[in-house]
DNA sequence: AAAAAATGCTACTACTTAGTAAAAGGTGTT
DNA sequence: AACACCTTTTACTAAGTAGTAGCATTTTTT
């Protein structure tokens, strides 16, 4: 059992060095980007030298990579254990509150479509690719019980209604709010929440 | 009037190829973003040498500002020449579609808050700064008016509609939209101003 | 037709950064 | 105490790109 033992202990160290540096990837992305981020922060970031952060991602591809995956897998889970109680509507609310605190303290937006380089590096990625089109599916599901139930407006296509809800997901107006408006985190996301589902016009005008 | 004549058609000239400089990094940015572009690409896609686009820009990040700006310009010039009969709401509306038109056609997003390097290199230029700030107020006057008119939700501060407002000018929706919705560009632009102003939640649901 | 001016082209420098090789240094195991 | 393994450090290579120098060429002017 000693081999055994030791291959376990050390495997759950390098598994707490890579969690580490997919933490310390996430920080440098929200940050600087990708194209800023070195390897070298990266790895001063994590705490470990350059040479040991290839051997836990063989490319900064693959490291970033790695990093969206790991947001795709936190947001699916989320959605697995949201309150039963809550209508499809409000499920869509939740999640977007969930995903704009998620940036608010310090992490990635969900669609890097900042880029053109990095949209094509995650589509050449299965692995990101399934994990995206199984969220979509399900956000689907729930956007289709919605519009049964009456909760959005029955004149917008399904697909306009989510590329809409994924694009807010990574609204530069939250960091604008947060920069220049003044406003505390929860503040922002009520606002962020309101604009999106309620719109800007008034009901009565308009 | 030889030597003037003389200097005034070279100026001429060069004024024509500085235009046909910035027309060509309008289309390059557009399509690769600030950080793939080389000047390279620029110069071949405008059909002039790399030395020579020295002659006209210092640097790639002046170059790039210089584009940005005269984006902004022609920000202004479209609200300056907008019909008189407009309520401010309309005002809003018909901005806005003329900015993602710009964009459907080829053009760039107004707010390249895509790359912290981008950002920064714009808040660096004096001459990019004033003229945002210029078109900031002009808006922030239209959104005032139309809050008066009773056009947009009173309880929403003119801060938030004017970030959510730019934000909506380089929504990532739109892409998306052409590529996976299939939808013609004015059908994009008028599912992308629904869900602006009135909203994705139904008004007798939610 | 000849001269003058600008442009284009080729080749170069300087710099950054992804990714790697090899030796030095710890750390726990036996 | 000696060993085996991993990590770190240092230094390097390779590739790409912003920006420039100098020569060849074309066009424009006279």
């Amino acid at each position: 059992m000693g081999i055994i033992g030791r291959l376990s202990f050390k495997d759950q160290a390098f598994k707490l060095r890579e969690q580490a540096v997919l933490d310390a990837t996430t920080r440098m992305l929200a940050s600087k980007g990708f194209d800023l981020m070195t390897m070298d922060d990266v790895a001063g970031e994590a705490g470990i030298s350059k040479p040991s952060l290839y051997k836990h991602f063989k490319s900064k591809d693959e490291l970033a990579t790695e990093v969206m995956i790991r947001l795709l897998d936190d947001a699916q889970a989320y959605l697995a254990a949201q309150d039963a109680a809550l209508s499809p509507l409000g499920r869509l609310r939740d999640l977007l509150a969930w995903a704009l605190r998620v940036r608010l303290s310090g992490g990635l937006p969900f669609l890097p479509s900042t880029s053109p380089q990095v949209r094509g590096m995650l589509t050449r990625s299965l692995r990101y690719v399934s994990r995206a089109i199984k969220l979509h599916k399900t956000l689907q599901g729930i956007v289709e019980q919605a519009k049964e139930a009456g909760e959005l407006r029955a004149e917008l296509p399904a697909d306009v209604i989510l590329y809409s809800y994924y694009a807010r997901t990574c609204d530069p107006a939250v960091e604008y709010l947060r920069v220049y408006g003044k406003y505390a985190d929860e503040e922002i996301i009520r606002h962020m929440l309101g604009v999106c589902f309620e719109g800007m016009a008034d009901r009565a005008g308009g």
